[in-house]
RNA sequence: CAGGUUGGCCGGGUGAUCGCUCUCCUGCCUGAGCAGGGGGGAGGAAAGUCCGCCCUCCACAGGGUACGGUGCUGGCUAACGGCCAGGCGGGGUAACCCGACGGCAAGUGCCACAGAGAAGUGUAUUGCCCCAUGCGCGAGCAUGGAGCGAGGGUGAAACGGCGGUGUAAGAGACCACCGGCGCGGGCAGUGAUGUUCGCGGCCAGGCAAACCCCACCGGGAGCAAGGCCAAGCAGGCGCAUUGGGGCGACCCGUCCCACAAAAAGCGCCGGGUCGGCUGCUUGAGCUUGUAGGUAACUACAAGCCCAGAUAGAUGAUCACCCACGACAGAAGGCGGCUUACAGGCCGGCCUGGACA
RNA sequence: GCCCCAUUCGUCUAGAGGCCCAGGACGUAGCCCUCUCAAGGCUAAAACAGGGGUUCGAUUCCCCUAUGGGGCA
């Protein structure tokens, strides 16, 4: 993923807290918020309750490559942070990609690919 | 062959497609950047942060006290609490392993319970022996007194061992030998130490990861150090008969600033600062060879460049192979220690058994 | 990244080498009291984070590990 679409900046993640809307799934939590760009920003956040160093790195690289897999289908002009909850350490890379397809679709984010082109 | 012990090495591999980061070349471009191609891209522990150092800042760092650390000897090293070699002690049949391994006859303190006694001049309801009185034919018994420290007993630990002289019974009370201690000397060794001779006094308990003493070492802070740029905010108080401050514990000592108009400077309080660049990877570096050294290691020569991110780069999918993949992710760098670890490979040595 | 601190019954704590098979409070269980519950009384179970070392002896002293917490822009 490239750096320019990176959310790298600090006070962006306290915006992200108070104002992003927020939306839940067992594995994970997606904060939204419109940015008021041309294109979007991902910033992913994997907290010490993980796990090791090792296990947090491999949990940020497969949320990043689903990301990155998804992101041509999404709606430019938003700020997006995941944030990965214990349940995602033992997951399997399909199933990262399935629950954000989802948690993505209820965001409308992503137009849903069963009911066709509604949005 | 089995068991043990010890040293070293490896830490899934190959291919394809889509991606990430750094760098080089080419092209476009004012530039930021974009496109194509080439190359590099986590570990033996990157970990814990237990030590040591480089580096950076604190207005150079001197002495004493305090505090902390280390603690057999010699060497290696930039340095170390590390490593190598040796000594001593302990464990093991052995190979080998382990050791905070200076000082308790400088001082102070502690040694529960049990025990007469837990550290000097000590103790008796057990015991040994003698005397007196009483009882008894007698052996002896009871009571009282004096002597004794051998025996029994307690304890984790009890004030040398064995033999003899001596005595009423005994005792380093005395003697020979042995063990141990102190002093002085010889020999071997750089030294720790080993060995040996002489003299002494009869013997000196343990704990210093108890206070402490001795020797040596240590200025403090840490890359969020520090430097530069941009942005932003609000200023106030103190600073001479000497004052404010630094050397982050204290004292001496020393240094800096101010010496009166203002400005600047220094200190304290308050406010602002969450963005970039740098430090940032060529180094006590790696590989090979030669030489010196028992070794740790060092010297020389040749060749090589081997991560540098900054919300933080190694992932996803597929195929094949096998022993079905453990512990685990750089964040300034380096040398160690410690801890975690599926499995595999190579070598040395020891013990036991069998065979020749 | 760097620098510190703590860990004792289920919970909060005391204890600072032996005197204590680690004390107290709340909670838990049983019994008594009551028509029943509460309150009260009596009793019991229940812990030194793990490993190694020093010591005759360790919750205490030293080292390593694990877990939890705090500070520094």
């Amino acid at each position: 993923m490239e750096s320019r679409y990176r959310l790298r900046n600090s006070r962006d993640f306290e915006q992200m807290r108070q104002q992003g809307r927020t939306f839940s799934r067992p594995s994970l939590l997606l904060n939204v918020r419109a940015n008021g760009l041309d294109y979007n920003r991902y910033g992913f956040v994997v907290g010490k309750r993980l796990g090791t160093a090792v296990t947090r790195n491999r949990i940020r690289r497969r949320l990043r490559e689903a990301m990155r897999r998804l992101h041509p289908q999404l709606h430019p002009g938003y700020d997006v942070v995941i944030i990965a909850r214990p349940p995602v350490g033992g997951a399997v890379f399909s199933s990262i990609l399935d629950v954000l397809k989802d948690v993505l679709c209820q965001a409308k984010l992503k137009d849903s690919q069963e009911r066709g082109a509604e949005e």
